[in-house]
DNA sequence: CGCTTCTTTGACGAAATTCAAAGCGTGTGG
DNA sequence: CCACACGCTTTGAATTTCGTCAAAGAAGCG
């Protein structure tokens, strides 16, 4: 399990981009989020040549590692990254879980290093992006700037949503709910989906412990909130789940 | 309490920029960060015509509140502000302190709104930015660029450090010691300082009651970590807090 | 000086963790 | 093909930390 991360593509397999195929990279979310905030196709193209399709990553190997190198973010395009760090007690902390069409790397720019550890939880398709080099294009590209500033930003929202204080059930209620709603965006079931992470890693992502993790999500089971077996979900009674979360969100 | 925000000028009391002393904005923390990234004098002008000088801003009262339309960052020059969003049941639950150096309204740039509240403690002094403007000049300096990048960048990871699972103890000594280096980085002493949020904003930001916070204080203080009288606190004991703080902090 | 706001203190209670142990699935090797 | 082992999950009981409630004390302010 000690393997080399697949950044900084010393070991990677990577799969040439082909370049003149527009919607061969649809799904790194940076094209069509791009062309909303008015990049026009042909700069997209200047996007595209600048992305290495990475991938696949198998179950369990790591994307990047905490300390390496900062020098790219990446667009998941299949599968699910978990990014973590460890405290100083080696007690792992799961930062988040990414799902296709969602971005990874943004919090190493500051340091110039990755600031946590990032792994394939399933098989991993992902679109890495030099930044260096798509920083140049942003100077020329206003519409990509705009989208990177965003995407910073969002983060940090994201990023903020986790240090809420709520009760277990209102955590998981809106875990699963914000589960939910981003496999919805990517076109996947917003009721009926897998949880591609053991329940260990939901409940350090939480702050719970895998028993609690464990209690609740049995307790909504019993209440017809969820049917769950295993790490299949199915979403029953979404208002009810609605209106645990309330508190979570900001008003 | 329920006038208008600061933002977006419309009520502001604004001291116009003289634009032709660049040592004017120095606690902006934009000059100097920008010099480090190699933005030349002659672009920090440019800079510096972008900024309107707000304030004073009396305790009490707010920059922007949620749902602000958003069009501007701002450095804190002077005084505390304090950002914060309330939950569905009306709960405050406090995002951040902002020292002087700091920068806020870096969450609305995704939503074009503010997501928070942003409110002075004591008599607060601002830089303000255009976004809008900013964008453009970024365009043209890419150490400005550079540096935005890695605001919003930095950003995340002070949100991410919030949601770490830790004791009120290792908390509260992490946010004391975090507090203590802010403060030192921008030349005020790392050992004593006044607290210029209540208890009750200290434990909404660190997720503890207020009582609790007065209990740990109290226990820091018998235990001959700190010496506390009312807001102003000396710290005593670096290394035992250092220790505490220690799970708080990635490895 | 009297009000308000903030802070401290104590007693109690609740939510979640910890500890311990038993199920359950899956994959592997005999 | 079955048995076994390993990792993950579930379940129960005891413990602990922290929140809640109540009230008193202190500081600042008009």
């Amino acid at each position: 399990m000690a393997r080399p991360p697949i950044f900084p593509l010393a070991d990677a397999r990577t799969v040439a981009d082909d370049g003149d195929d527009a919607s061969f990279c649809s799904t790194c979310a940076f094209s069509s989020a791009c062309l909303a905030e008015g990049v026009g196709k042909r700069e997209l193209r200047e996007l595209h040549v600048l992305v290495d399709h990475v991938g696949p990553i198998a179950a369990g190997n790591h994307v990047f590692r905490k300390g390496d190198p900062f020098d790219a973010i990446a667009a998941v395009r299949a599968g699910t990254v978990k990014t973590y760090v460890n405290d100083a007690d080696g007690h792992e902390r799961v930062l988040g879980f990414h799902l296709p069409g969602e971005v990874i790397g943004l919090d190493g720019i500051d340091g110039e290093r990755y600031p946590c550890n990032a792994v394939a939880l399933d098989t991993v398709m992902l679109c890495r992006f030099s930044f260096q080099r798509m920083s140049s294009l942003a100077a020329r590209l206003p519409g990509l700037q705009r989208h990177l500033f965003r995407l910073l930003s969002r983060g940090i929202g994201t990023a903020v949503q986790l240090g809420n204080d709520a009760t277990a059930d209102q955590r998981m209620a809106a875990f699963l709910l914000g589960l939910s709603q981003r496999l919805a965006t990517r076109g996947f079931s917003a009721t009926r989906f897998r949880l591609t992470m053991p329940r260990t890693d939901i409940g350090s992502h939480l702050r719970l412990a895998p028993e609690t993790v464990s209690r609740v999500l049995k307790r909504f089971q019993d209440d017809g909130l969820v049917d769950i077996d295993r790490r299949e979900v199915e979403l029953l009674d979404v208002e009810a789940l609605d209106a645990l979360a309330a508190p979570v969100l900001s008003r």
